[in-house]
DNA sequence: TCCATCCGGTGACGTTCGTCATGACCGGAC
DNA sequence: GTCCGGTCATGACGAACGTCACCGGATGGA
């Protein structure tokens, strides 16, 4: 039997993915958490073979909670589920010691196995997800960069920006000059989703 | 037995959700589809008794695929499963006469007992949602100034957005200024992610 | 040691943006 | 028929933005 932690957010998901994991004989799901603060704890408790990790989680994102469970439980192999196939998410996956990154668009019928390979102790990952992870080369942003424009997201002015970071104005329009030119866009706006979109906003993601 | 069309995008989801149901003694699965576009075809074949639609989908939007549903098989009852609770969502859904509103954050035991009321002629829609639809009121935005706005988020500079909707960049300035100001928001970025926020940037909901 | 890079800040410059006034055309409502 | 709202357009103005040059300090590698 593999004994298997669903962490996912999401309610109806998490219990339609316990149901298709239900169906398999040599699956058996030890602990289910909505949280990503809930792993190591729900981990060192049910001590599963398998973790299965939403990214998108609150509490803690499931990158960071992989990297605490890693060195909380080593004996657990980590396998990311996310719906975004973003190579910087891929490339701090494989960082954080991550023995698989499944994308929810693929066949359902891809779960099982990928857990029973990864409890196995291969290493499953999309190939063409991890060409483009590779091609695309690491995050340019440096880490201040990163929280600026990041913060630029939700803020509407500079102003705000660098009222919420204790910054002055001046700081805050030359990171956001010098994240503009790394990633290649025309403003801020753009910017924003160029990083987004290759996750590069991600707390913790360096260059 | 309940006869259930489900439409899902992601396959790993639409595969879960379909294990999900499959444990319902009275519920069978009779068609499942991953395009907004296949959701008509698919139930004029496989004559569903409720159509389970995710909103955001390739080829077609849920509501839009809702909308002809409805019209090409009155018999069929439709419920919207979608991960953003937005007060435009919900009106619109009603609009377009679905029996039922769920949120992929609601527990998993929700889905079954959901279907089964909408099939017996109920409408099932979270009670705190619905009182937030209300008193958001309607999309305050003109369907030019929607549409520009729409245009702002994936176009970073004004040119960019004129030359799309070959408009004069005056014109196209003149707009997001009315959103904005309609919106309350200090410039476009924040315009966008309010009315975002709202659901009154998906096509087809004039105020 | 030197050098590069990051951080924080200032000041100046030109561009883009958001606002406003104004005008014209069209449609539907009263 | 008149009014009102939406659409398209122009021109002008001030504010916000993006860029650049420049500074000092800290840090870390060559």
């Amino acid at each position: 039997m593999i004994r298997v932690l669903l962490a996912e957010d999401q309610g109806m998901v998490r219990g339609a993915l316990a149901a298709l994991l239900g169906l398999e004989r040599d699956i058996d799901i030890v602990a289910e958490v909505a949280r990503g603060d809930d792993v190591v704890p729900a981990a060192l408790a049910a001590r599963p073979d398998v973790a299965l990790l939403d990214i998108e989680m609150p509490g803690l994102d499931g990158l960071t909670a992989a990297a605490q469970l890693r060195a909380a439980v080593p004996a657990c192999r980590v396998v990311i589920l996310t719906t975004f196939g973003r190579p910087g998410y891929l490339r701090r996956a494989m960082e954080v010691g991550a023995s698989g990154f499944l994308l929810k668009d693929s066949p359902a019928s891809e779960l099982a196995s990928a857990i029973r390979r990864t409890a196995a102790g291969a290493r499953v990952v999309d190939p063409a997800l991890a060409v483009a992870a590779l091609s695309e080369g690491s995050n340019p942003l440096s880490e201040r960069e990163r929280e600026v424009l990041a913060a630029s997201v939700e803020l509407a002015t500079i102003a705000d920006i660098a009222a919420r970071l204790s910054l002055s104005e001046g700081t805050v329009r030359n990171h956001l000059s010098g994240a503009i030119q790394k990633v290649g866009a025309r403003n801020r706006a753009e910017a924003a989703r160029i990083a987004e979109d290759k996750g590069w906003l991600a707390p913790g993601i360096d260059g």
